[in-house]
RNA sequence: CGCGGGGUGGAGAAGUGGCAUCUCGCGAGGCCCAUAACCUCGAGAUCCCGGGUUCGAAUCCCGGCCCCGCAACCA
């Protein structure tokens, strides 16, 4: 827990094909609320995202769309990326994109490496390509020898392609996995990766003729060919760190902490990406962890059902602390879940507005009329530690990724206090025995200092919120993450701001 | 036998060898500081089915049934 500790996390790159949306964020979101916690506790956090534009995808999107200069296209298209995630506060420190120079510069310096280690080879690519999709197809795909979508037999096509020795690793690959669990994470990701390794990983094409793709890096030295996207945006993680620009900062942060994923790239992630990087001789990262996807009230998320979530239009109406809240303790984060709108209005309303904003608001009611807006400390405050092991156990879950874990220790807090209200009865108090109030008040007011402390990676804004409200942002804001944990931290004669409840009923 | 996820009170989920948990909803009561919010109590579950292992299974094993992803935009 000092500056000399370093985190790295990552996000996938993101096609530019299409806006972000709900599921684009959810990744981004998880990812932001582990750089925040981490850098709470002054880890040195280094947060990076981006977009992967090297794809024959972006190529069809953009004519698509009438853009004539592919670039242009992408450059539209990143921007929005861009300002999405910057609007909607996202902490990433930098943001990477694979057409940039240096991101070039990387790759090719990375090919050189594992090409000198002879695990680059030239050989054919035999497939059956469909003209209709414009791509290639696998046995499986076809039903009775016919593209489904098509109807039509596809051509068998000879390529000449550079190969990844990928099937060498196999044995150093199962030995990492074993020697490491925490390596991918939940496990049931670690199974699956394992057979596929064990039965069904074979070497893989890392190019491709460039008549057949119209972008990408061209393989050093062969003009003919192009090199294959994932085999170049994974190095994304390398260049976000100054692999082959900026050596200093790359030995500062790489390897990587957590990689965070979908689980539908699981495969990428943990089998070839580690063996490039054994081939390239660098150190693997220490993390990979799949979450799951979710469908939308019960149904794949999908264009032509037209029910993808636009994540501005849900920000707009709730505000981006719900979403993120509803996303993060909703879901089981590892797991396959569900999203509804219905759902996160009940969340918003109860758990949000009914739980944590009425608290926040009758506390402060009482504070106003009972002692004039003023923190007093009773004559046994600081002696009572009402705090059990909350912040440990919160601190293990958010490390574990259960977030939903990490939330539900804060509304056990949020519950307690209710409770506590309920049973002290304080306008009864403040009638027969006013004496005892400061440090009924105070007992109140702290746990929400707390209960503010433990929101900020989470719900930044509103903890911000509650800081300005409770009175205490200057002070809070001047100590480390150890002070801030000590009970009876709240200063005395903080002069409380109560203001707009938190999170106002809505009309439907 | 392509790969994977799942089936837990009315709804949504957690739990993955030891008294079945949480949220919402429902019923009754309490409270009046508060955003008709808060608190208490209650009803409601053959934990998909059938075998097995075990002192003990929602949890492990075997066999079924059913749903849903991936192979087509899509984290």
């Amino acid at each position: 827990m000092s500056q000399s500790e370093k985190f790295y996390i990552t996000t996938p790159i993101y096609y530019v094909n299409d806006r972000p949306h709900i599921g684009h964020l959810y990744t981004t979101i998880a990812a932001d609320v582990l750089a925040r916690f981490q850098r709470l506790r002054r880890v040195d956090v280094f947060f990076l995202t981006g977009t992967d534009e090297n794809s024959q995808k972006n190529v069809e999107a953009a004519a698509k769309h009438g853009y004539k200069n592919i670039q242009e296209y992408l450059d539209v298209m990143a921007a929005t990326w861009q300002s999405t995630f910057s609007d909607l506060q996202m902490s990433n420190n930098a943001f990477i994109r694979t057409t940039e120079k240096r991101h070039r510069v990387a790759v090719e310096k990375f090919w050189a490496l594992v090409k000198d280690r002879g695990d680059i080879y030239l050989g054919e690519y035999e497939g059956m390509y469909c003209t209709g999709c414009e791509g290639f197809k696998l046995e499986g795909d076809l039903v009775d020898g016919l593209c489904p979508l098509h109807k039509k037999a596809p051509d068998k096509i000879k390529e000449k392609n550079y190969f990844f020795r990928l099937s060498a690793y196999r044995d150093r690959l199962l030995e990492h996995i074993d020697n490491h669990p925490e390596f991918i994470q939940p496990i049931t990701r670690r199974n699956e990766v394992r057979s596929y390794i064990e039965k069904f990983m074979e070497d893989v094409s890392i190019s491709r003729d460039v008549s057949s793709l119209r972008c990408g890096i061209p393989v050093p030295g062969d003009d003919s060919q192009v090199i294959y996207v994932w085999f170049d945006a994974l190095i994304n993680y390398l260049t976000g760190v100054g692999f082959g620009s900026d050596e200093a900062t790359f030995v500062r942060y790489w390897p990587a902490d957590v990689h965070l994923v979908g689980k539908d790239i699981i495969k990428f992630h943990c089998a070839l990406w580690p063996a490039m990087l054994m081939s390239a001789g660098l150190s693997l990262p220490k993390q990979i962890f799949a979450h799951g996807f979710f469908t939308i009230d019960g149904e794949k998320m999908s264009k032509s059902l037209g029910n993808v979530i636009d994540p501005l239009e849900v920000v707009k109406k709730y505000g981006q602390d719900p979403l993120r809240f509803f996303l993060l303790k909703e879901i089981t984060f590892g797991e396959d879940g569900d999203f509804s709108l219905k759902r996160l209005q009940d969340r918003y309303q109860g758990d949000l507005g009914n739980e944590l904003g009425n608290l926040v608001h009758r506390t402060l009611s009482m504070t106003e009329k009972y002692q004039a807006g003023q923190v007093l400390k009773g004559k046994n405050t600081n002696e009572q530690n009402l705090l059990k092991d909350e912040w440990s156990r919160y601190e293990q879950a958010v490390l574990k990724l259960d977030f939903g874990g990490a939330l539900e220790i804060i509304w056990e807090m949020l519950r307690w206090s209710n409770k506590y209200i309920d049973e002290k009865k304080p306008w009864v108090i403040a009638k027969e025995q006013p004496d005892l109030i400061p440090e009924i008040l105070f007992n109140l007011l702290e746990r929400l200092r707390h209960v503010a402390w433990l929101l900020k990676p989470f719900m930044p804004e509103t903890s911000a919120k509650m800081f300005e409200q409770l009175g205490i942002a200057d002070h809070e804001a001047q100590k480390t993450y150890e002070q801030a944990q000590i009970w009876g931290g709240f200063p005395e004669n903080a002069t409380i701001v109560k203001g707009e409840p938190l999170f106002p009923r809505l009309e439907e």
